[in-house]
Parts: C-alpha cells; structure tokens; sequence
DNA sequence: TAGATTGTTAATCGATTAACAATC
DNA sequence: TAGATTGTTAATCGATTAACAATC
C-alpha cells in the first residue's frame, strides 16, 4: 500500500498545481487505456518535463509509490483529487453569454469535474430568464442573491473589454473569490481574491515574438 | 528627443514579452484618453505590478524617457511594436472551426493587431469552402499548400481532444513554426516550434486550489 | 546481486525586488 | 536647490535541475 504523508495543510507553489492537473488528466487517459501504474519518466516524456520535476511534484503532495514499479495511476489520481477538489465541488458562473461565454461554456460542460457552472449572468435583459448551453442565464442585478444562495466562488469574466472594470467591481460587490479574466484589461482586485489572467492575445503576441527571435 | 539604445537583437525574458503586450495596449488607451506621458509608478499601478519591474522591463527594451516626466506614450508604443510586430504583420490560421475556433475567430477579429487570421482549417468536408466569422474555411489536407501560399506561421489549435495529437503532426508537417493549444491535450513539438498552452481547465483548476487554499 | 527507479538535498538558473547613484 | 523620478547593480526569492543515497 502506498504511503501518503499528510502535508496537505502546506501551500504548493504555483506551477506544481498547474502541473498537477495537468498529471491528472493524463493519468485519467492512461486508466481508460488499462495501464495501472506509470514511471515518473514516462508521466514526464508525456508532458515534455523532466522526471525529476515529476518526483518533486508527487514528493510535494506527499505520495509516494510502494513498489519501485511506478506510481498506482488510480492512487495518484486521488490523491490529486484531494489536493484539487472540493468534497462538496466548486460552483462557477459565466459573466457576459455573448460568443465568447457561449463557447467557454460550451467547452467546460464537456468536460467531467469537479468545477459546475451553475449559472451565467448578462446585462442585456432580453438574455435574462432564457438558457444558453443548458445553463440559466440571469440578470446581472441578482448577481449578489444567486452567489448566496447557489454559492458561487469563481467566476468566468467574458464581458467585452469596456465592461471589465465595472463589472468586476460588481463581482467583489457580491463576495466572489476567484475570477478567470478573459479580457484584455488589466484588473485590480483584493487581495483575498484571487486573480488569473486568461489572455489571448498576450499568448499569441508572445508566440509571434519567439517564433521570431528563434529564426534569428 | 528619447533615446533608444539597439539591443534588439537580445532575446528578452518571457515575462518581459507578456508585460510589453501588456502594457502596449494599456498605453493605447492613454492615448486615446489623451494622456502623452507617464510615470512607471502610473503603468505599474494599471498593471498591480511594481515601478521597479515597469522600468526594468523598459531598460531591457534599451528604451529611456529624456525627461523626469515620465516615458512618452507615442514613443513607448512605438518601441513595443518594433519589438513585438513584424513590419509585414503575421500570418494565423484557427485549426478546427467548431464551437471554440468560431468564437476565438471572433474575439481576434474585433482587435487590431499585426496578427492577422488568414484561413480556417477542419476535417469536415461540408465546412471547407464556407466563411465562418468572415474567415473562410479550408479543408485541413489543404494545409500544406495554404501554409505556403500565404505565408502562415501561427495555428490556434481549437480541435477536439481526440484530434489533437494527429491534427498537430500534419501542423509540423506543413512547416507552422508557432501553436497556441486550447486543447488539454500535452503536445509534443520539435525544438524549433514554439508552443503556448491556453488550457482553460488547468487555469480554473489553479484558482480553484488557491482560492481554498486562502481561505484556511 | 546488479540495474532501475525513487525521494530528497544541494546547486543552478531565472525572475523579482531592494537599494541607490544620477538626473531633471 | 530639494524632491521626484529614472536606470542599473546587487540581493532575494522561487522554480528547475543535478547529484546521489536508499530501495526494490
């Protein structure tokens, strides 16, 4: 039986999370496809890292394999889900259904997890009351009643660009906690909220710049 | 006048390359809100980062204001472009043109830029040869061909999961030398392309941990 | 056992921040 | 000038990698 030390109270650093999820989306393609247990250099060869960064990461989370046969797939993928999950799950709304929040709900009620879009909230009213990729949309007014009462953390900001700083303002109005900025506009937040920038045109602007320097 | 000092041929850091994108198109809206100059504890307050990281930034870009009255906005932007645009622009094409490629077309088409989306690509026969969001739609066995007549560097890779994997071997086939992968599939490229992940899943993931991490 | 693999410490690398002289 | 601001070096912080003893 595997061990799992019990340093979960500890804060992990940044890119481990993100890598974290990542392990564990591949371990779930790697169960569908019937393989039990995984060397950390193959786990690493599919992300394109290290190994060593594969043991560090698993070492931080407090696992570890009790065979020098690799990591029990199924085992890890828990002991990710209890790093990752919320017993309860983690309610999220959309802000802004235009085409932009269309598509990214569309993307995530694809997905299976832990994260439920429970609602989505636009400012024109004719959107309000209808549903948009099976989820309700509402006004933006009862934004502070829906986060009580469904329990809203995080939110997905897919309002125009002009709209962004009003809006956030609204959002830390009603308690949110957590937002996914895909806009283009900077924002400033609390500190007790936390903020990840989601921005595509910064990546593709950052692309062009590599792409370049590398052709010298 | 300002000085600009020719390191250009330095590779800068890649968080350097984010914030100048960053802060090119907020200093675009100085512009346009009338504002001619500003001080680095300005640019760094719309961006919640530091007057010290603002200034090394612009050291870096070999870049200086001749006045104690902050950097000139013109001119600021002007030496960003030089940097991060190529004079002919840039060439991009959206890889699959479901759902999430309609949507990213359509965010990218309402921004000006030096990048511009030349073509659309999916598997679905009945697509090819249609316009969606103003892009036509090519099939994806003519890829090779249209990465050479026109010149396309970049793919935004917006296929589903399942496709990933063999969509990105045709891509480095036809010679692409940028990818920004929506997918959260891990993607494996040779050295001289350069690849950006934009996983929304992980992102959420993260705040999900952080937000929960914050609160005990 | 010998070889492969893991877990962990120490060293390195890269990015941020602190400190401060130079400038207007 | 005095105060504010910039440009730059040195110190710190965080993340990756190298090295290696321990384990099966």
């Amino acid at each position: 039986m595997a061990k799992i030390k019990f340093m979960r109270n500890k804060i992990l650093p940044e890119k481990t999370v993100e890598r974290l999820s990542e392990y564990r989306r591949t371990l779930l393609n790697c169960l569908a496809q019937g393989k039990t247990h995984i060397y950390s250099h193959e786990l690493a060869g599919l992300h394109n890292i290290t190994a060593v960064q594969v043991r560090r990461d698993i070492m931080f989370i407090g696992y570890s394999s009790s065979q020098r046969k690799g990591y029990d797939v199924n085992e890890l993928i828990m002991v990710i889900g209890s790093i990752l999950d919320s017993d309860e799950g983690l309610n999220v709304a959309v802000i802004g259904i235009g085409n932009l929040g269309r598509a990214v709900t569309h993307y995530f009620m694809g997905k299976r997890s832990k994260l439920n879009i429970v609602a989505s909230f636009d400012i024109d009213p004719d959107k309000a009351g209808r549903e948009f990729v099976g989820v309700k949309c509402y006004s933006i007014d009862d934004f502070n009643d829906m986060v009580k009462s469904h329990n809203i953390l995080i939110a997905l900001l897919t309002v125009p660009a002009d709209a962004a700083v009003d809006t956030v303002a609204k959002l830390i109005d009603g308690g949110i906690e957590g937002i996914l900025n895909f806009t283009t506009v900077p924002l400033n937040v609390p500190d007790h909220v936390y903020l990840e920038e989601y921005d595509m045109i910064t990546s593709l602007e950052k692309i062009a710049y590599f792409v370049k320097a590398k052709k010298g």
